[in-house]
DNA sequence: CCCTTTATATAAAACGTGTTACAACTCCAA
DNA sequence: TTGGAGTTGTAACACGTTTTATATAAAGGG
């Protein structure tokens, strides 16, 4: 016990307190716990004396002192509109596995769409050292970091920025022929909010799929989430079916003459299933309702939902991937965009068009 | 144009070039603008000089540099089970607020209660030079670490640690009175799983309230969710309702001598609705359910959920406000157990039991 | 015997801040 | 003249690493 210093807990050991009870120099002990090339000269006696010693102190590497000389900070920073679990829980779960593989932690920031956000978070986090950026769903075509950014479902042009997106023109087509062969001819289009940028590309894929389909688009049977008197600027909820309820509900004082709704988000499609409910319609039997995302819970709804689902997890351990890849060599060509292959899942939520 | 130096874009301006530039020293261009009181001294003039140099170079301190030399990192470390909408989100949004309020970022790790995990990120994150923690609804009885600890819904009975809990007993009562007040007398429970800390206290809050309104626990009408053929180490999915969908199943396979049940949170409280219709029951008609934490989509399910209220933002925003004192202030003495009030939201999913 | 190589290790610089101690200069009263 | 007080600043160190360049002794080659 009576070990003089090394008795008392050391409020922290450093590399030179750890030097000087090795008798060795700072130089040695940081060569050879970093395994670096050129400390292969020393002989593994030393070493092994080096790295018992360091485990016996408990020595760990003093976080600061080493980002700034290394100047990268080993974490990444995170751009999305909001945290919800239709989306950011789903892709972050494959983010955080490839991340925490490679001894990197992240940084979130939520914007909830505001513009003055977008451009101060990037910056906020580049003075943060952040080593790289992940664009979750955010328009990013201004974006201007010294870092490596790969944005997933962000249709980024951008020339520095890789880009994770879905296939929606396949996507398009797995729900409106899964439609069109259950007998509907007059689909109505629910289209997501104009700041997602998503919602531009499925609409583009919609209106691609339905010619070649020989289905013909109706302007009157397109609403907007953002529209009938709400928006996104009343502040948008991710997870609140309301963003599909009120333009479902705007749409049926207008014309009923539909017998399918292609909803751009599950969520929204619960909401346009309780307004349909609530107009004494019912589900799929005058109308069937197509979700998209396939959320965890999509299968529970009643009825449980017909929809389209993302693979949202492999785009967030792929765009992952991508980014380390780009940190790890910065001089790397940047790899072209990479697309994503959606599932249809088909459930409760549609049935053969009435008569 | 030709302004030598200045008009090449700097990679980065440093505090050593801006002192050079401005032919003032380090030390005085630093107190200036960290307005430093030993600064008073510095006359106006030059102050404004300083300033105007620094934002005209577009000036940022290193974030390590300057960490290193402060030894705090101006971020937090979050520990979560998971991205949950249920419960993360929410509590999130408030905690989010205050940090960023306060310059802030934070590092979130799930730790998807895996022990190993639970242990692994605290070190990892004080590696990183957080300046303090908040727990998210996570068993931290033994967590030890050298800066400021608030848990959430964790009940923690450590030393250095400040509580933020919700009120169950006020919680259970109104759920219950409710049930009692609509005639219910054989109420089934499904408890919370044994990892979360809130299962207890809940459990703890149901078995005094039902002796004080006089109503009987029947063990044969209690279940669990992390039993029934279903673990937490099969994977838990915050957001799957399948959580409420196999215990139900396994009751409903036992007993139907019950015309109510309370459960752990809206997501298993929506699995089991699922159930119950599946065997041909209807909610609220044959069996009233109430569910936990009033999620964005509970007023949208079918039936829509009555359920009690946790003022989940508030609690992150308490939490996060302690926490950043408790950093600013390390010698203040400990706040006591912060207790929030639940509050009870009443929809379909109840109704008057049947004769 | 001299010169090069190899093995083992180290001193010193660098990263970019924040801060402590002190220097020069002026003014003013004793 | 001198000493004290204010004014306006600066030199130098500390933070804890990583890395570059170099030192010393022993071994080996001609």
């Amino acid at each position: 016990m009576a070990k003089g210093k090394l008795s008392t807990p050391p409020g922290h050991v450093n590399l030179r307190m750890l030097a000087e009870h090795l008798e060795l120099s700072q130089t040695t002990v940081s060569l050879v716990l970093n395994n670096s090339p050129s400390a292969k000269s020393i002989p593994q006696e030393t070493r092994d004396r080096v790295v018992e010693a360091a485990n016996r102190l408990n020595y760990r590497p003093n976080y600061f002192a080493r980002s700034l000389r290394q100047s990268r900070s080993m974490s990444v920073g995170v751009l999305a509109p909001d945290l919800s679990e239709g989306y950011f829980t789903r892709v972050m779960s494959g983010v955080v596995q490839e991340l925490t593989g490679a001894h990197y932690f992240y940084f979130t920031a939520c914007h909830d769409w505001k513009k003055d956000l977008i451009e101060k978070y990037p910056r906020m986090l580049v003075e943060r050292a952040v080593d790289g950026f992940l664009l979750l769903n955010t328009p990013s075509d201004n974006i201007d970091v010294p870092v490596p950014v790969v944005a997933i479902s962000a249709h980024s042009a951008s020339e520095n920025v890789t880009n994770i997106v879905l296939d929606h023109h396949q996507a398009v087509q797995q729900a409106l022929t899964h439609l069109y062969s259950l007998g509907h001819r007059r689909i109505a289009f629910m289209r997501g909010p104009r700041a997602i940028p998503d919602s531009e590309f499925r609409w583009e894929a919609i209106q691609q799929v339905a010619q070649e389909i020989n289905l013909k688009l109706d302007p009157a049977l397109s609403i907007r989430i953002d529209s009938a008197g709400w928006s996104m600027k009343d502040g948008y909820h991710p997870m609140a079916p309301e963003i599909g309820y009120k333009p479902m509900q705007a749409l049926l004082e207008k014309t009923r003459d539909f017998t399918a709704i292609f909803c751009f988000n599950d969520i929204a499609a619960v909401g346009a299933i309780r307004a349909l409910r609530d107009s004494g319609l019912s589900v799929p039997g005058d109308i069937s309702v197509v979700g998209f995302d396939d959320i965890l819970s999509a299968a529970y709804y009643t009825p449980s939902l017909t929809t389209v689902r993302q693979p949202l997890m492999e785009m967030g351990k792929r765009g992952a991937q991508v980014l380390l890849e780009r940190i790890a060599n910065r001089e790397a060509p940047l790899p072209p965009e990479i697309i994503m292959a959606p599932e249809l899942v088909i459930r409760e939520s549609t049935g053969p068009a009435p008569q």
